[in-house]
DNA sequence: AAGCAGAGGTAAGGTCTC
DNA sequence: CCAAGAGACCTTACCTCT
């Protein structure tokens, strides 16, 4: 009788959106490529045929015809860089225009999304065919159960994690990180370890050795601010981290992630693999070209804000969801933020219905400085085909609550416009 | 009648991730 | 000077219902 482990594994694709473009246009090869760009036309940045000749075979396209970073005008951002470009210190989230300054002669490419998800859609059904409880984390990363996967405690997971990589490469041409640990916490870093094309196999047992040496920002969920509040407290690695005691945690951040803190950094971690999960919300938003004045700009912020609800109305019908909170984002020019949120008497997937609930939330906002960025959001969220029941249990708890003299007699109102549209 | 606890909804803001 | 878009989740405050 062999006690088995809890294998978790993290897969984390290489450079995902860069590397699916040098599938497209292996001539690029070592060179210095960034994906990214933000709101320019994904034509604007594809090589072009020259006037009066033939459209070219993608992997003919002279690399001279390729745009350059310096080139670029506008305000995006950089979403993936080639190995090659991170040579250069460019990074995922870095401004365009700094990136530019850093390597004026990187080829800038706009992202394919259709592309995107279609290598997505591959390397996962790979890995399902080998290990079926897969996680979803995005476009380019999962979580796998390897616990009860044939194989999967050889080698704690290492000879496994190599079958998947090569599972992955048969199908797509791309490779892959793999970090195989006891959990979900200890996965994702150990997939950090050996990139790009590697394999890192962490035990409970590594902790000191492998996980304490490390930074806290290494931890999946301690971002900037959480790390510059440990950092004031001299609290710089893991390690240090797991020395503190969890009430002086607790003082200091709260009941939840003090204790939380204590945990992660102990290497403890009982989340499970979930293999499916609904939408909590879903937005769009966008940042406008040049910011806009509430007043001065009127008509334009009324256009894209109109466009924000019905894509937004479009995206609900499409997925299958109704919402009945309907909120605003704005973002000003100096960067701050303010949301509003309004919560509708029905369940609505309509751009129109949308629009008159975020014209609501707008009001509720100053509008003195000018925006850079406006955006639309949906939450509450039900699957469409349920909307119907819930209306009509939400109308008899209505009713119910109006014999019993327990609310105001306006609601009975409200009750009976529920009533009316539904039936 | 008043007060409390717990659950759950709503709203605003914030953090973190890919 | 630079800082996208989409989504999940947390905290706090305030209300309402039971």
């Amino acid at each position: 009788m062999t006690t088995r482990l809890r294998r978790i594994a993290h897969l984390d694709m290489d450079a995902f959106f860069a590397s699916i473009e040098l599938l497209r246009y292996p001539q690029l090869k070592g060179l210095p490529v960034v994906i990214g760009g933000g709101r320019r036309k994904a034509d604007d940045a594809l090589p072009r045929a020259q006037p009066g000749q033939p459209a070219r075979e993608s992997r003919f396209v002279p690399v001279a015809d390729f745009p350059l970073l310096k080139d670029y005008v506008g305000r995006g951002v950089i979403t993936t860089a080639t190995y090659a470009a991170r040579q250069f210190g460019i990074g995922s989230a870095m401004g365009m225009m700094r990136a530019a300054r850093l390597c004026p002669q990187a080829i800038v490419l706009p992202v394919d999304f259709e592309e995107v998800r279609k290598y997505s859609r591959l390397f996962k059904s790979a890995i399902t065919e080998i290990a079926p409880l897969l996680e979803d984390r995005g476009v380019d990363e999962v979580y796998i159960d390897l616990t009860d996967v044939p194989g999967g405690q050889r080698a704690g997971g290492r000879v496994l994690a190599r079958l998947i990589q090569k599972a992955i490469f048969g199908a797509t041409g791309l490779t892959c990180s793999v970090g195989v640990a006891p959990n979900k916490l200890l996965a994702k870093m150990a997939s950090e370890f050996n990139k790009p094309n590697g394999i890192s196999i962490v035990y409970e047992a590594d902790l000191p050795t492998h996980i304490w040496p490390l930074k806290c920002r290494k931890i999946n969920g301690i971002g900037p601010k959480a790390d510059e509040k440990l950092a004031r407290l001299g609290i710089q690695t893991i390690g240090e981290l797991a020395a503190q005691d969890r009430a002086f945690l607790v003082a200091h951040f709260g009941k939840s992630t003090g204790a939380w803190l204590h945990e992660v950094a102990w290497g403890r971690d009982e989340r499970p693999v979930v293999t499916e999960s609904e939408p909590v919300s879903m937005s769009r938003e966008t940042t406008f070209e040049r910011d806009l004045h509430a007043v001065r700009d009127k008509a334009a912020l009324s256009a894209i804000f109109t466009d924000l609800c019905n894509k937004l109305g479009e995206d609900l019908s499409t997925k299958g969801y109704a919402a009945k909170t309907i909120g605003i984002k704005l973002r000003y020019d100096d960067f701050k933020i303010a949301t509003r949120d309004q919560t509708g008497q029905t369940f609505t997937a309509d751009g129109s219905t949308i629009r008159l609930l975020a014209g609501q939330c707008l009001k509720r906002v100053s509008l003195d400085k000018k925006l850079r960025l406006l955006g639309v959001r949906a939450s509450g969220l039900v699957k469409a085909a349920d909307v119907a029941e819930l209306q009509n249990s939400q109308q008899k708890r209505l009713l119910r609550q109006c014999t019993q003299g327990l609310i105001a007699i306006e609601n009975v109102a409200v009750a009976g416009v529920i009533g009316g549209q539904l039936f």
